[in-house]
DNA sequence: ACTTATACGACCTCTAAGGTCGGATTAAAC
DNA sequence: GTTTAATCCGACCTTAGAGGTCGTATAAGT
Protein backbone atom coordinates (compact mmCIF):
# COMPACT_ATOMS: atom_id res chain seq x y z
CA UNK A 1 0.00 0.00 0.00
CA UNK A 2 1.94 2.77 0.82
CA UNK A 3 0.04 5.32 -0.17
CA UNK A 4 -0.05 9.22 -0.15
CA UNK A 5 -3.02 10.69 1.61
CA UNK A 6 -5.57 12.38 -0.46
CA UNK A 7 -4.89 15.61 1.79
CA UNK A 8 -0.87 15.50 0.76
CA UNK A 9 -2.06 15.47 -3.44
CA UNK A 10 -4.73 18.53 -2.65
CA UNK A 11 -2.30 20.05 -0.85
CA UNK A 12 0.66 19.22 -3.96
CA UNK A 13 -2.15 20.97 -6.63
CA UNK A 14 -2.83 23.53 -4.72
CA UNK A 15 1.09 24.35 -4.37
CA UNK A 16 1.32 23.72 -7.74
CA UNK A 17 -1.61 26.26 -8.88
CA UNK A 18 0.49 29.17 -6.74
CA UNK A 19 3.77 28.10 -8.43
CA UNK A 20 2.99 29.52 -11.81
CA UNK A 21 1.63 32.88 -10.16
CA UNK A 22 3.74 35.76 -9.80
CA UNK A 23 4.84 36.81 -6.06
CA UNK A 24 1.86 38.89 -4.28
CA UNK A 25 -0.79 37.40 -7.11
CA UNK A 26 -3.35 36.17 -4.28
CA UNK A 27 -5.70 32.92 -5.18
CA UNK A 28 -8.48 31.92 -3.15
CA UNK A 29 -8.80 28.82 -1.62
CA UNK A 30 -12.43 28.38 -3.26
CA UNK A 31 -10.95 28.88 -6.66
CA UNK A 32 -8.63 26.02 -6.42
CA UNK A 33 -10.77 23.87 -5.13
CA UNK A 34 -13.07 24.65 -8.00
CA UNK A 35 -10.68 24.72 -10.81
CA UNK A 36 -9.20 20.69 -9.71
CA UNK A 37 -12.52 19.54 -8.12
CA UNK A 38 -11.23 19.30 -5.28
CA UNK A 39 -13.67 19.35 -1.88
CA UNK A 40 -13.94 22.93 -0.76
CA UNK A 41 -13.91 22.73 2.88
CA UNK A 42 -11.18 20.19 2.98
CA UNK A 43 -8.36 22.25 1.06
CA UNK A 44 -9.35 25.43 2.74
CA UNK A 45 -8.23 23.59 5.88
CA UNK A 46 -5.36 22.36 4.42
CA UNK A 47 -4.21 25.34 3.26
CA UNK A 48 -4.54 26.70 6.54
CA UNK A 49 -2.49 24.05 8.08
CA UNK A 50 0.50 25.35 5.22
CA UNK A 51 0.07 28.23 6.24
CA UNK A 52 0.54 27.39 9.73
CA UNK A 53 3.57 25.96 9.21
CA UNK A 54 4.91 28.87 6.75
CA UNK A 55 4.85 26.83 3.42
CA UNK A 56 2.06 29.66 1.83
CA UNK A 57 0.78 32.91 3.10
CA UNK A 58 -2.71 34.32 3.70
CA UNK A 59 -4.75 37.26 3.26
CA UNK A 60 -7.87 38.09 4.40
CA UNK A 61 -11.19 39.47 3.78
CA UNK A 62 -12.45 39.81 0.19
CA UNK A 63 -10.06 39.76 -2.69
CA UNK A 64 -7.87 38.08 -0.05
CA UNK A 65 -5.95 34.46 -0.78
CA UNK A 66 -3.02 32.27 -0.39
CA UNK A 67 -0.04 32.93 -2.17
CA UNK A 68 3.81 30.90 -2.20
CA UNK A 69 5.76 31.96 1.06
CA UNK A 70 8.96 29.59 0.37
CA UNK A 71 11.17 28.52 -2.02
CA UNK A 72 9.59 25.35 -3.07
CA UNK A 73 13.30 24.11 -3.79
CA UNK A 74 14.31 24.48 0.05
CA UNK A 75 11.58 21.74 0.65
CA UNK A 76 11.97 18.19 0.77
CA UNK A 77 9.46 15.84 0.13
CA UNK A 78 10.17 14.12 3.69
CA UNK A 79 9.57 17.86 4.63
CA UNK A 80 6.43 18.49 3.11
CA UNK A 81 4.99 14.65 3.58
CA UNK A 82 5.21 14.93 7.40
CA UNK A 83 4.47 18.28 7.88
CA UNK A 84 1.30 17.36 6.49
CA UNK A 85 1.16 13.39 8.04
CA UNK A 86 3.20 13.29 10.48
CA UNK A 87 6.61 11.14 10.75
CA UNK A 88 7.32 8.81 7.24
CA UNK A 89 8.39 5.50 8.76
CA UNK A 90 7.73 1.69 7.56
CA UNK A 91 7.35 1.22 11.49
CA UNK A 92 6.59 2.31 14.90
CA UNK A 93 9.68 1.57 16.10
CA UNK A 94 11.19 4.49 13.83
CA UNK A 95 9.72 6.30 15.66
CA UNK A 96 9.00 6.67 19.46
CA UNK A 97 6.13 4.84 19.23
CA UNK A 98 6.50 0.86 21.43
CA UNK A 99 5.35 -2.03 20.04
CA UNK A 100 5.03 -5.14 21.75
CA UNK A 101 8.10 -7.28 19.76
CA UNK A 102 10.53 -4.55 21.06
CA UNK A 103 12.22 -7.03 22.97
CA UNK A 104 12.07 -9.79 20.60
CA UNK A 105 12.11 -8.18 16.85
CA UNK A 106 14.28 -9.85 14.81
CA UNK A 107 13.90 -8.00 11.61
CA UNK A 108 14.13 -4.10 12.93
CA UNK A 109 17.72 -3.47 12.03
CA UNK A 110 16.96 -4.03 7.94
CA UNK A 111 13.88 -2.81 8.20
CA UNK A 112 15.63 0.68 9.63
CA UNK A 113 18.17 0.12 6.65
CA UNK A 114 15.19 0.09 4.37
CA UNK A 115 13.52 2.83 5.75
CA UNK A 116 16.69 5.00 5.43
CA UNK A 117 16.94 4.12 2.01
CA UNK A 118 13.22 5.28 1.27
CA UNK A 119 13.26 8.37 3.39
CA UNK A 120 16.20 9.20 1.27
CA UNK A 121 14.34 8.80 -1.86
CA UNK A 122 12.18 11.56 -0.45
CA UNK A 123 14.52 13.69 0.80
CA UNK A 124 16.05 13.80 -2.36
CA UNK A 125 12.99 15.37 -3.96
CA UNK A 126 12.53 19.02 -3.77
CA UNK A 127 8.97 20.60 -4.29
CA UNK A 128 10.04 22.07 -6.76
CA UNK A 129 10.74 19.39 -8.82
CA UNK A 130 7.05 17.84 -8.18
CA UNK A 131 5.78 21.38 -9.48
CA UNK A 132 7.27 20.30 -13.27
CA UNK B 1 3.04 7.79 6.87
CA UNK B 2 3.60 5.16 4.40
CA UNK B 3 3.55 2.53 6.95
CA UNK B 4 4.04 -1.08 6.75
CA UNK B 5 1.11 -3.13 7.90
CA UNK B 6 1.30 -5.33 11.42
CA UNK B 7 0.61 -8.14 9.17
CA UNK B 8 3.58 -8.25 7.03
CA UNK B 9 5.72 -7.38 9.94
CA UNK B 10 4.73 -10.57 11.56
CA UNK B 11 5.47 -12.53 7.94
CA UNK B 12 9.00 -11.27 8.31
CA UNK B 13 9.35 -12.46 11.61
CA UNK B 14 8.12 -15.49 11.19
CA UNK B 15 10.40 -16.01 7.81
CA UNK B 16 13.50 -14.82 9.56
CA UNK B 17 13.11 -17.60 12.20
CA UNK B 18 11.84 -20.28 9.14
CA UNK B 19 15.14 -19.52 7.59
CA UNK B 20 17.62 -20.23 9.90
CA UNK B 21 16.81 -24.19 10.35
CA UNK B 22 17.89 -26.40 7.71
CA UNK B 23 15.29 -27.66 4.96
CA UNK B 24 12.75 -30.28 5.85
CA UNK B 25 12.86 -29.24 9.25
CA UNK B 26 9.40 -28.13 10.28
CA UNK B 27 7.95 -25.58 12.90
CA UNK B 28 4.51 -24.90 14.44
CA UNK B 29 2.74 -21.51 13.70
CA UNK B 30 2.24 -21.49 17.38
CA UNK B 31 5.81 -21.89 18.49
CA UNK B 32 6.47 -18.82 15.97
CA UNK B 33 4.39 -16.90 17.83
CA UNK B 34 5.25 -17.44 21.48
CA UNK B 35 8.24 -16.66 20.80
CA UNK B 36 7.91 -13.52 19.52
CA UNK B 37 4.60 -12.42 21.38
CA UNK B 38 2.80 -12.46 18.04
CA UNK B 39 -1.40 -13.13 17.85
CA UNK B 40 -1.23 -16.32 17.56
CA UNK B 41 -4.62 -16.69 15.03
CA UNK B 42 -3.23 -13.81 12.90
CA UNK B 43 0.08 -15.29 12.69
CA UNK B 44 -1.25 -18.18 11.62
CA UNK B 45 -3.65 -16.75 8.66
CA UNK B 46 -0.72 -15.08 7.43
CA UNK B 47 1.37 -17.97 7.28
CA UNK B 48 -1.54 -19.73 5.33
CA UNK B 49 -1.87 -16.96 3.25
CA UNK B 50 2.15 -17.24 2.28
CA UNK B 51 1.41 -21.02 1.98
CA UNK B 52 -1.44 -20.20 -0.73
CA UNK B 53 0.90 -18.13 -2.63
CA UNK B 54 3.87 -20.75 -2.75
CA UNK B 55 6.18 -18.47 0.01
CA UNK B 56 6.32 -21.62 2.25
CA UNK B 57 5.07 -25.13 2.52
CA UNK B 58 2.95 -26.98 5.09
CA UNK B 59 2.28 -29.72 7.13
CA UNK B 60 -0.93 -30.88 8.27
CA UNK B 61 -1.35 -33.17 11.70
CA UNK B 62 0.46 -33.08 15.07
CA UNK B 63 4.18 -32.72 14.47
CA UNK B 64 3.55 -29.95 11.29
CA UNK B 65 4.60 -27.27 10.86
CA UNK B 66 6.10 -24.71 8.03
CA UNK B 67 9.06 -24.75 6.28
CA UNK B 68 10.58 -22.12 3.81
CA UNK B 69 9.71 -23.13 0.16
CA UNK B 70 11.02 -20.67 -2.18
CA UNK B 71 14.87 -19.27 -2.08
CA UNK B 72 14.45 -15.41 -0.48
CA UNK B 73 17.15 -14.52 -2.60
CA UNK B 74 14.43 -14.70 -6.06
CA UNK B 75 11.77 -12.52 -4.11
CA UNK B 76 12.06 -9.01 -3.71
CA UNK B 77 10.53 -6.85 -0.90
CA UNK B 78 7.45 -5.35 -3.93
CA UNK B 79 6.55 -8.97 -4.39
CA UNK B 80 6.69 -9.97 -0.52
CA UNK B 81 4.62 -6.70 0.07
CA UNK B 82 1.99 -6.91 -3.03
CA UNK B 83 1.01 -10.37 -1.99
CA UNK B 84 0.38 -9.49 1.52
CA UNK B 85 -1.02 -5.52 1.17
CA UNK B 86 -2.08 -5.46 -2.73
CA UNK B 87 -0.28 -3.01 -4.78
CA UNK B 88 2.43 -0.76 -3.27
CA UNK B 89 1.53 2.89 -5.00
CA UNK B 90 1.88 6.57 -3.74
CA UNK B 91 -1.74 7.03 -5.32
CA UNK B 92 -4.95 5.38 -6.69
CA UNK B 93 -3.95 6.49 -10.46
CA UNK B 94 -0.62 4.47 -10.39
CA UNK B 95 -3.00 1.18 -10.31
CA UNK B 96 -6.50 0.83 -12.10
CA UNK B 97 -8.49 3.28 -9.31
CA UNK B 98 -10.48 5.81 -10.72
CA UNK B 99 -10.05 9.16 -8.81
CA UNK B 100 -12.24 12.35 -9.10
CA UNK B 101 -9.46 14.39 -10.36
CA UNK B 102 -8.17 12.23 -13.02
CA UNK B 103 -9.05 15.01 -15.74
CA UNK B 104 -8.00 17.50 -13.42
CA UNK B 105 -4.91 16.58 -11.69
CA UNK B 106 -1.45 18.11 -12.32
CA UNK B 107 0.85 16.10 -10.46
CA UNK B 108 0.07 12.86 -12.22
CA UNK B 109 3.41 12.43 -13.58
CA UNK B 110 5.94 13.72 -11.40
CA UNK B 111 4.13 11.66 -8.59
CA UNK B 112 4.26 8.32 -10.87
CA UNK B 113 8.57 9.38 -11.22
CA UNK B 114 8.48 9.34 -7.64
CA UNK B 115 6.41 6.18 -7.58
CA UNK B 116 8.53 4.50 -9.61
CA UNK B 117 11.97 5.65 -7.97
CA UNK B 118 10.40 4.44 -4.48
CA UNK B 119 9.07 0.68 -5.83
CA UNK B 120 12.60 0.57 -7.26
CA UNK B 121 14.01 0.54 -3.61
CA UNK B 122 11.65 -2.21 -2.53
CA UNK B 123 12.21 -3.94 -6.00
CA UNK B 124 16.10 -3.59 -5.45
CA UNK B 125 15.28 -5.61 -1.68
CA UNK B 126 15.14 -9.12 -1.63
CA UNK B 127 14.17 -11.04 1.18
CA UNK B 128 16.89 -12.64 1.90
CA UNK B 129 18.88 -9.12 2.66
CA UNK B 130 16.09 -8.58 5.10
CA UNK B 131 17.13 -11.49 7.06
CA UNK B 132 20.61 -10.41 7.41
C1' DA C 1 -23.81 47.69 6.68
C1' DC C 2 -22.82 44.15 3.46
C1' DT C 3 -20.22 40.98 1.22
C1' DT C 4 -16.48 37.76 0.52
C1' DA C 5 -12.80 35.76 1.94
C1' DT C 6 -9.99 33.06 5.57
C1' DA C 7 -9.99 30.66 10.36
C1' DC C 8 -11.24 27.00 13.35
C1' DG C 9 -13.32 23.43 15.67
C1' DA C 10 -16.96 20.04 16.08
C1' DC C 11 -18.94 16.47 13.93
C1' DC C 12 -20.13 12.66 10.74
C1' DT C 13 -19.28 8.48 7.85
C1' DC C 14 -16.85 4.80 5.92
C1' DT C 15 -13.12 1.78 5.35
C1' DA C 16 -9.44 -1.04 6.60
C1' DA C 17 -6.22 -2.61 9.98
C1' DG C 18 -5.77 -5.58 13.63
C1' DG C 19 -7.37 -9.03 16.22
C1' DT C 20 -10.68 -12.81 17.99
C1' DC C 21 -13.66 -16.90 17.84
C1' DG C 22 -15.66 -21.25 16.52
C1' DG C 23 -15.47 -24.95 14.13
C1' DA C 24 -13.66 -28.25 10.23
C1' DT C 25 -9.89 -31.08 8.45
C1' DT C 26 -5.70 -33.72 8.59
C1' DA C 27 -2.60 -37.11 10.35
C1' DA C 28 0.65 -38.84 14.02
C1' DA C 29 0.52 -41.40 18.36
C1' DC C 30 -1.51 -44.30 21.54
C1' DG D 1 -10.46 -46.20 16.41
C1' DT D 2 -10.03 -42.61 19.59
C1' DT D 3 -7.38 -38.89 21.02
C1' DT D 4 -4.56 -35.10 20.19
C1' DA D 5 -2.02 -31.44 17.98
C1' DA D 6 -1.47 -29.20 14.24
C1' DT D 7 -3.20 -26.61 9.93
C1' DC D 8 -7.27 -24.54 7.70
C1' DC D 9 -11.13 -21.20 6.89
C1' DG D 10 -14.59 -17.99 7.38
C1' DA D 11 -17.28 -15.00 10.26
C1' DC D 12 -17.10 -11.56 13.37
C1' DC D 13 -15.72 -7.64 16.42
C1' DT D 14 -13.36 -3.27 17.59
C1' DT D 15 -10.86 0.75 16.82
C1' DA D 16 -8.36 4.39 14.54
C1' DG D 17 -7.80 7.19 10.87
C1' DA D 18 -8.89 9.01 6.38
C1' DG D 19 -11.94 11.87 4.12
C1' DG D 20 -15.39 15.02 4.19
C1' DT D 21 -19.18 18.29 6.08
C1' DC D 22 -21.16 22.05 8.83
C1' DG D 23 -21.65 26.11 11.54
C1' DT D 24 -19.79 30.02 13.02
C1' DA D 25 -16.33 33.51 14.06
C1' DT D 26 -13.31 36.98 12.25
C1' DA D 27 -11.09 40.04 9.01
C1' DA D 28 -11.18 43.41 5.36
C1' DG D 29 -12.62 45.59 0.89
C1' DT D 30 -16.67 48.12 -1.08
S1 LIG E 1 10.24 -3.55 16.80
FE1 LIG E 1 9.99 -4.94 15.08
S2 LIG E 1 7.80 -5.37 15.10
FE2 LIG E 1 8.05 -3.59 16.42
S3 LIG E 1 7.75 -1.86 15.03
FE3 LIG E 1 9.95 -2.27 15.02
S4 LIG E 1 10.24 -3.62 13.29
FE4 LIG E 1 8.04 -3.65 13.70
S1 LIG F 1 -4.92 11.59 -10.71
FE1 LIG F 1 -3.84 13.04 -9.38
S2 LIG F 1 -5.19 13.19 -7.60
FE2 LIG F 1 -5.88 11.37 -8.69
S3 LIG F 1 -4.73 9.72 -7.74
FE3 LIG F 1 -3.49 10.37 -9.48
S4 LIG F 1 -2.10 11.86 -8.60
FE4 LIG F 1 -3.70 11.58 -7.08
Amino acid sequence: MLKLSRKTEYALMALRHLYGKTTEQLTSSKEIAATYRIPGELLAKTLQQLAREGIVETVQGPLGGYRLKVNLEKVSLTDFIELLEGPVALTDCSIDKNCDQLGTCTIRTPIHRINDTMKNVFNNVTLAEVMQ
